[in-house]
RNA sequence: GGAGGGGUAGCGAAGAGGCUAAACGCGGCUGACUGUAAAUCAGCUCCUUAGGGUUCGGCGGUUCGAAUCUGCCCCCCUCCA
């Protein structure tokens, strides 16, 4: 089975260009592709995950992974799947957070055998009439407005500027392949269009084949965005969401959901996966353990993982071993209420949520379920609160 | 540039001078039931030193009293140029 029959078992492959073509390069390692990353924050989060995957998976079939940084479309931003303008980026902003990014893809990929590039080091020093005349003219402004991402956009209003956006992308496409040999895009599915203006364009001004596919979309069984949280994104950087909150986050995904991530997200084999699927129902725990386990395993390391997992089972049972569980670290703490330890910890944002939960019930210390808001809280060394039903926060006063 | 419509809590959306910290729905949180799931049910959902305080795009004005009336400005949508 070659790698393109893998991705299609998987589920990863949403759409592709020209199937057979891109099957032969692909299981024959001769792909140069490349993915791009709009560095929109300072750290990766779950949806770059896939792709960062799909390109380890390529990586290790033999293929030639082209990373783009969008140091140069980050000045435009990309106005696909949004229905509001993103806000513009200084460039010192931009610049770090491409800096942040480079640091976390080491995780997943090679760079030995990889080509890293961003597109600021063309798109920011081109001249805008002989860009216009040179790339521009093969672009049809009635073929463009019938893309479904702007459609949306038409009705809400779309700025000229985001408007170019697709053409930035299709010109990066058009670069790398002359400067790289770069036969091959991949990207999220709503970056479908953009992609293909990228092997039109190729097309019309070399009279090259390029191919393109798109990954299936993260969604959950409610057809929603997966990696999203009350608080933001799931990110991939610890400082963001620790190896514990991401190991949580999986194991508290929806029942319908966790065989769809055990075959895109993780590199167990396929063989594994099945014999998983097969599992009886009544283990659906167990089958959230492990994937909560590979995942953090895959981005964290293995050792985080098993404190994760260690962690949650210990928390979980009513075990007090509170040694890999999140904590905090107050400075000088003396005795305070309830209400204001809570604000303190960061477990709440306000005193009046604070006041709510524990009028609730949700709030407990050590085990112990504390009833009144003004309750003064002593702090020996370190304490255990819990906060609803499932989330633990240690103490530490220092 | 002109004409019209609009901007209300995380989102959608009522309210059109006091009874409004602002209906309702979604989302979120807490509790019950469970399996750290879903569904369901109940409560909560601006801040607070619990007296109040600050909110309805922004800044002024009218009024005892403004989300509601008014002037200017900003933004969005539709049509015209």
């Amino acid at each position: 089975m070659g790698i393109y029959e893998e991705l299609q078992e998987r589920n990863l492959i949403a759409q592709v260009t020209d199937e057979k073509e891109i099957r032969d390069l692909v299981n024959a390692g001769k792909a140069t592709f490349y993915i791009g990353f709009d560095p929109t924050a300072d750290s990766l989060h779950v949806g770059h995950f896939m792709a960062l995957c799909l390109m380890k998976r390529l990586q290790q079939a033999g293929n030639t992974p082209v990373v783009l940084l969008g140091g140069g479309t980050g000045h435009i931003g990309d106005p696909s799947g949004r229905n509001d303008l993103r806000q513009m980026m200084d460039k010192a902003t931009i610049d770090h957070n491409c800096e942040c990014f480079k640091k976390q893809m080491s995780k997943f990929i090679d760079f030995n055998k990889a080509i890293v590039a961003n597109n600021a080091d063309w798109l920011l020093d081109l001249n805008y009439v002989d860009f216009l005349r040179e790339v521009g003219a093969h672009f049809s402004v009635n073929n463009m407005l019938r893309a479904e991402c702007y459609k949306q956009r038409m009705e809400r209003g779309l700025t000229f500027l985001e408007f170019n956006y697709m053409i930035m992308q299709a010109y990066d496409f058009y670069y790398l392949n002359k400067k790289y040999g770069c036969n091959m895009q991949f990207g999220g599915d709503d970056q479908w269009s953009n992609m293909l203006a990228g092997t039109e364009l190729i097309r019309k001004k070399t009279g090259k084949d390029a191919y393109a596919m798109t990954i299936t979309l993260l969604l959950n069984s409610e057809g929603k965005k997966m990696g999203k949280t009350a608080n933001g994104a799931v990110w991939l950087d610890p400082a963001k969401t620790s190896p514990y909150e991401f190991f949580q986050y999986w194991r508290n995904i929806d029942d319908g959901d966790v065989m769809k991530c055990f075959k895109l997200l993780t590199f167990l084999p396929m063989e594994q996966i099945r014999e998983i699927e097969k599992w009886d129902d009544s283990r659906i725990n167990e089958k959230k353990e492990l994937l909560a386990f590979e995942l953090t395993k895959l981005v964290h390391s293995e050792e985080e993982a098993q404190k994760a997992l260690e962690a949650a089972r210990s928390l979980f049972s009513g075990n007090a071993n509170s040694e890999n569980i999140p904590s905090v670290e107050l400075e000088n703490y003396s005795p305070a209420s309830i209400v204001d330890l809570l604000l303190l910890s960061g477990l709440t944002t306000s005193k009046g949520e604070g006041r709510r939960l524990v009028e609730q019930g949700g709030i407990s210390i050590d085990g112990e379920k504390v009833t009144s808001p003004s309750k003064i809280i002593e702090i020996k060394d370190s304490v255990v609160i819990k906060k609803g039903k499932k989330v633990f926060l240690k103490v530490i006063a220092k």
